[in-house]
RNA sequence: GGCCCUGUAGCUCAACUGGAUAGAGUACCUGACUACGGAUCAGGUGGUUGGAGGUUCGAAUCCUUUCAGGGUCACCA
């Protein structure tokens, strides 16, 4: 639901006007400004070479035409901008139509959908989620919905980066530090118990690279890590069983603080499972000479062509890098879902790999490779200062998840507001609203942009924050359920309201605020998008009383109702809970 | 050094993808207040959109150039 028929009728009404072909995108309405009378703008400029009159003629000439639709009612021209005043019974007809439509917004889906993965998280089974997996994952889920929501047949997907030198690194400190330590008898959570060790492998390291003190020279710890790799490799039957130890270890720990986000995945690809299929097309494509061989025996593909420089696919001693398992699991999901879309959500340093990626499949001839997408984010800081792995100031997922709902289980209980709220109460609204205050703070910021989080600033019940629009759900809960058998009336009213324009303007703006999104590959315009009608909802609040039978009482419920219901399927899409009373 | 991203109010972020006088929140200042939830409301201060050119009816947005910050250019993932 949105102008399209009305677009379409002054489309078909200037094309008559001029009898003359007019590019489509000139018919586009836009809200008007407040400060100016009227609901909707047309811009007369591109007119011009049509009309071949001067700037106001030209727009006057267009208002008398479209004035004859009942829709409009009035019209005023100021420099280049038309502005149309809408009448009320088409503001009437509007409310009506969104509000009898099932679903407004959501696309239905069905066996003929186009099916999309987005693959995010992708964590590595040696340390804990930090605070940036927490904004890829809120990317990836709200991603997944929005595309849901446009009708996509949606599967979320990780690959689990469980192989490598990073992981023998841990295992090895493991061995020769761990003296038999579990998770269990540490009373410790898996992924940071396993993290620990990794930390301390590379301490163990530097330790080493200071006594050497020869670049040249490689420490020896190191070799060990590289002779555990090629053990792996070589399936050596006591690594394998330790390193399937440790995995789980981290799994379990991972499965908590998923858990705890709200996100579940439709299937985990794993490094281990697909690395082979990548090795074996490299080879396969070696002898085609889409690759080449170094001296070494290394095997790269030259991507001069896209501007792109040599990139390697095979370490010359023949194991497989990152980007060889990159190209493995493409294929492999490919065959598995046949996808129309693939959606890879990873941080912006990652940018020239998924470039280099998308280049490789194409060069292999694989025609898919034109539906990939990289969903690139930037770096997360705190208040606190920079994440810095190396300086160990990294923010740990689930210390931060602890954080958000404490500060708000604090705040809650320093108000007098919750006094009727039993204990379990408490501690659920606690969660909501701190993990709304986290969600929506992160999930406001433009994707591509470094950004700040401040937990003081999000978890404010004022100003544009998830608490606050949580807040104002509650309250239109609140004030609906005074008068819970209202029935919702559609009956044409005698004036409306400027804000009850505003906020049905906004109402109809949701699906294709969803579709920009998508277009975008970027949430932020949907969290924006549901605090500017949040707002709106709160001024038209203030203003007149709801609960008043001599002011259209039954409209305003109705718009109300709707309000929130659009309120709790954006947010809902975000991944961001709304309480029914707070 | 090559390539990519970012630069908007003191601070955190917007700006419907080229439209009108660049908007919110926060902070700060001035008022209001017996309440459908004061976790309130109204108003105010605050900007040469990093700088300089260009494209056109019109630029924060596109192009060129320059400055600043970040990322990347690994036989790490």
């Amino acid at each position: 639901m949105n102008l399209d028929f009305i677009n379409k009728k002054i489309e078909e009404s200037i094309t008559d006007l001029y009898s003359c072909e007019i590019p489509n995108k000139f018919f586009h309405l836009t809200k008007t400004k407040s400060d100016f009378d009227g609901d909707f703008t047309l811009i007369v400029f591109p007119f011009l070479s049509f009309s071949k009159k001067n700037l106001e003629s030209t727009a006057n000439e267009i208002g008398e035409c479209l004035i004859n639709f009942n829709e409009i009612s009035s019209f005023n021209v100021i420099k280049g901008f038309l502005n149309l005043t809408f009448s009320d019974t088409f503001f009437s007809n509007l409310f009506k139509n969104i509000y009898e439509i099932e679903n407004f917004g959501f696309e239905s889906i069905n066996d003929d959908s186009p099916t999309t993965l987005v693959e995010f998280s992708s964590p590595n089974t040696n340390k804990p989620l930090h605070l940036g997996h927490i904004r890829n994952n809120l990317l990836g889920y709200a991603m997944s919905n929005i595309f849901r929501a446009c009708g996509h047949n949606v599967k979320m997907v990780q690959v689990i980066n469980d192989r490598g030198i990073h992981i023998c690194k841990s295992m090895l400190a493991w061995l020769k530090y761990g003296e038999g330590r579990t998770p269990d008898s540490e009373n410790v959570k898996g992924d940071f118990f396993v993290g620990q060790y990794y930390v301390l492998f590379e301490k163990k390291l530097q330790e080493e690279k200071l006594q050497i003190n020869d670049e040249n020279t490689t420490p020896e710890i190191l070799k060990e890590a590289q002779q555990l790799l090629v053990k792996w490799e070589k399936r050596d039957p006591e690594i394998i069983k330790l390193w399937k130890k440790m995995n789980n270890w981290v799994y379990e720990g991972m499965e908590e603080t998923y858990k705890k986000l709200g996100i579940c995945f439709d299937k985990n690809y794993y490094e281990s499972n697909t690395y082979l299929d990548g090795k074996n097309i490299v080879k396969k494509y070696l002898e085609n000479n889409i690759f080449f061989k170094k001296k070494d025996e290394s095997i790269w593909v030259d991507l001069n062509q896209y501007n792109l420089d040599e990139k390697l696919l095979l370490r010359s001693d023949g194991t497989a890098v990152y980007m060889t398992q990159d190209i493995g699991t493409a294929k492999i999901r490919f065959d598995d879902f046949n996808f129309d879309n693939m959606i890879y959500v990873t941080g912006n340093e990652q940018n020239y790999h998924f470039q280099a990626l998308f280049k490789i499949l194409e060069k292999i001839g694989y025609e898919w490779s034109s539906n990939c997408f990289h969903l690139s984010y930037g770096m997360v800081d705190l208040p606190s200062g920079k994440m810095k792995s190396r300086e160990g100031t990294v923010v740990d997922a689930d210390d931060l998840i602890s954080k958000m709902r404490n500060d708000s289980l604090d705040l809650i209980k320093n108000s007098n507001k919750f006094d009727s709220f039993d204990d379990n109460e408490i501690n659920d609204l606690s969660c909501i609203v701190g993990d709304g205050a986290l969600k929506y703070f992160i999930l406001k910021v433009d994707a591509k942009k470094n950004m700040l989080f401040d937990p003081k600033e999000s978890i404010d019940f004022n100003g544009n924050t998830g608490p606050f629009i949580q807040y104002t759900y509650a309250r239109i809960k609140s004030v609906l359920s005074k008068r819970k058998d209202f029935n919702p009336t559609f009956e044409p009213f005698d004036e409306i309201d400027f804000l009850e324009k505003e906020l049905i303007k906004n109402i109809m703006e949701f699906p294709t605020c969803i579709n920009q999104c998508k277009e975008n590959l970027n949430p932020s315009l949907l969290a924006n998008y549901i605090y500017q009608l949040a707002k709106t909802y709160n001024k038209f609040y203030q203003k007149v009383p709801i609960l008043d039978s001599s002011k259209n009482e039954n409209f305003r419920l109705t718009l109300s109702k709707k309000v929130s219901l659009v309120i709790k399927k954006g947010m809902n899409i975000l991944g961001i809970k709304v309480p029914n009373r707070m």
